[in-house]
Parts: C-alpha cells; sequence; structure tokens
DNA sequence: GCTTGTCAATACGCATGCGTATGGTGCTTT
DNA sequence: AAAGCACCATACGCATGCGTATTGACAAGC
C-alpha cells in the first residue's frame, strides 16, 4: 500500500516527496495531502520537509507537473504504438477501466477537487491532450470536423463520467461477467462502424 | 447568493440550518459545512446549532435526506408529465444542462465526495433510480432488456461526466453556440430512432 | 409577577494543520 | 582534526474546527 517508506538510514530527496505526496492523492484526495500527516506516513518528521520545500502548495505543483508530464509521455506512447484510429479508441476505453493504474488513480482523484486552483489547470491540460485525441481518431474514421469535435466531446464526458461511477462501486468493474458485453455495447454505440 | 441569512429577530429551526447547509454543499461541497462558519453565514453563533442538532454528522445526515427526498419527487414529476419515452429521454438531457438548479447543483457536489460516508448512499440511491428511470425508457423505445441496461448506464455515465467537465469549465455550456448542435449530436448517438 | 422553557452568546478544552526558529547529527572537505 | 554543509528533530505561535458548559434574553403559562 504505502510504498514510500522511509527505508531506514536513507536520505529524502525532494522527488521523494513528491511520490509520496501523489500516492496520497491517488488514495485519499489532494485535500489529504498535509505535511505532517504526509511526513509520519514517510517516517520522517516535517523538519526534513520544510528543507526541501517552502511550503505545501510548492510540493503540490510540483507534483502535479511531474505527474503531467508522465501522463503525456503515456498518451504519446499510445500515438507512436497505434495506428489504426479505431484501434485507438477501444484502447481509450479498455485503458479508462484499468484501476489501480497509478497516473489514473491520481486523475480520477483530481477529477474530485475540480474547484483546487492548483488543480484546475492540470485538469484543463489533460481534457484538452484527450480530446484532441478522441477528435483526431474520430476524424480518421471519416466524421466531419465538428461531428468529430461532438462525439469525441461526448466520449470524453462517458470516460469521466465511467471513473466516476466506478468509484461509486455503480459501475460494472472488468472482472464483472458484463464488463465484456458492456464493452462492446459503448464500442459499437460510439465508434462508427467502417 | 446567501439566502438563508437570519431575518433580524427571527428565531432558527432546524429545517433553517439544513438549508443553510445544502446551500453550501451546493457551492462549495460537503467538506465546507462547518459548524462556525455556517454559523457565521447565517448571522449566529453556534450554541445556537448544537441547541438544534447534536453534532455536525447528525445536521449533514438530514440534510441530504431532505435533499433525497425532494429529488424524488422531481424525478416523479417527470414520469407523470411526460409518456413518450423519446421525449423523456430528451427531457434528462436538457435538464442535466441547467446549472445553478439548486438541487442540481447539490448532485454536482456530491459526486465530487464519493467516499464520504455520509454521501455514498445518497450517490448510491441516485444513481440507481436514474439508471432505472433511463433503462424504462430506452426498453419502451424497443431495445432489449440488456442492451437498455447498457444504454442506460452509458447514458448516465455521460450524463455525470458532463457535469464534471461542466465543472471544470470544459463543457459547452447552454448560453454557447455549439451547445444545440453539440446536444443534437448526443441525441442521436445515444437515443435509437423510432 | 414568577417560573419555566426556548433559543442564543460566550468562553473553554482539545485536536489538527501550517509555517518558523533553533538546535542537533553525521558526512565531507580541507 | 576542524569547519562546513546537508538533512532532520523539536518546540513554538497561530489559525480553524469540533463539541461542552455556563450564562443570558425573552416569551408563554400559571
Amino acid at each position: 500500500m504505502v510504498n514510500s517508506q522511509k527505508n531506514d538510514k536513507e536520505k529524502l530527496t525532494a522527488a521523494d516527496w513528491e511520490r509520496g505526496a501523489l500516492e496520497l492523492i491517488a488514495e485519499q484526495g489532494v485535500n489529504a495531502v498535509a505535511v505532517e500527516s504526509l511526513a509520519r506516513r514517510m517516517g520522517i518528521t516535517k523538519g526534513s520537509f520544510y528543507w526541501h520545500f517552502p511550503n505545501r502548495q510548492t510540493l503540490i505543483e510540483q507534483a502535479l507537473s511531474r505527474w503531467l508530464e508522465h501522463d503525456e509521455r503515456n498518451l504519446q506512447i499510445l500515438l507512436d504504438t497505434i495506428t489504426d484510429p479505431r484501434e485507438r479508441l477501444i484502447v481509450f476505453f479498455r485503458r479508462s477501466t484499468q484501476i489501480n493504474q497509478f497516473t489514473h488513480d491520481v486523475y480520477t482523484a483530481l477529477c474530485f477537487a475540480p474547484d483546487h486552483p492548483l488543480v484546475e489547470p492540470v485538469l484543463a491540460a489533460v481534457a484538452e491532450r484527450r480530446t484532441n485525441y478522441l477528435s483526431q481518431a474520430f476524424r480518421d474514421l471519416g466524421m466531419t470536423d465538428t461531428a468529430a469535435e461532438f462525439r469525441a466531446r461526448l466520449t470524453y464526458a462517458s470516460y469521466v463520467g465511467y471513473l466516476q461511477l466506478m468509484q461509486q462501486e455503480q459501475a460494472f468493474e472488468p472482472e464483472n461477467i458484463n464488463f465484456e458485453p458492456y464493452l462492446e455495447h459503448v464500442i459499437h454505440t460510439l465508434i462508427p462502424t467502417v
């Protein structure tokens, strides 16, 4: 569960704190990132923290910035690997259901704090990247620009909503028997047939 | 903005506190419901609060319970008023875009705290009601039971996701020029043609 | 008119959380 | 070996927030 605890006499770096913060965000949300509790969790005191960071806000900023880059690379890998647009969309759906993927859990947590001033720009950036990704795929499948744009937004909304319902234990999870048929239905409904 | 302030010499009832709590939830989320700040907001001190309620948790419980009933009635009205299933679905979409509707804002706020022990059961109840509503409408349109069930879930997910994207300023709002065309697209994509 | 009940103000204790200040420990560098 | 630096511990001040305890204001009923 917590794999960022201090390995005994090892000294901590700023990156260690950022990783710890991201783990906390993934598990309990942005508001759960408190300096003292995070320090306890890492088996150290906050005296260390304030040596590495000027304040809590900077920690969160840098942690989110780190996550944003990580997420960027993930998407780029998809773009480089898969060329067929239909395949890209299907992969998008499948990936969105893989909870316990770390970067994915962080995103879900961020969605639950859209008002937070530090989270807002991150969400905006991610939303733009992903809708562009989707929009491009739909265009490649022969849709008009506006239709592709609309379908991308609808798809992204259903993706975000699925994440949310999953958190509420209100959606089919991959282990469920109905999951595959449901996914088939979604693909059939949202992806135009070639 | 704040319309639950004390009207001077008027005495407060438990219902007043519940209304105030719901307003706060709608505006700033469940976690923003703090006894002392809420009291200040209502132009009174917390001495009053702890006369009406044993603690903060009870306030939130009762406020949410009140909201749940209110939401129930809203849905029932729809069921009683509109008979055509296709029309019902379209109304569902249109209503979901009407922000600044009070009960609606509360629901959005609740979605942002799905882990909260008091919120969880409320979300579960609402999700079930609404997916049942959708599922029934899709069946009435001639879909098979399982297809209707899947389509209802997909529709509900896109609804929830739309709310979330709206909060992130990342969705077309009703004032936007593209809103109507977008809604047309959603209807065309998700509602089977008769 | 006096008591009683209802509602509210004030003051307190306790906990958590942020950020500062200051001192300590061990490794490095010279 | 002495000095300096990197990293951490401890103690403090301040704010917010929960819940309790005590007192006060004011109207209704007797």
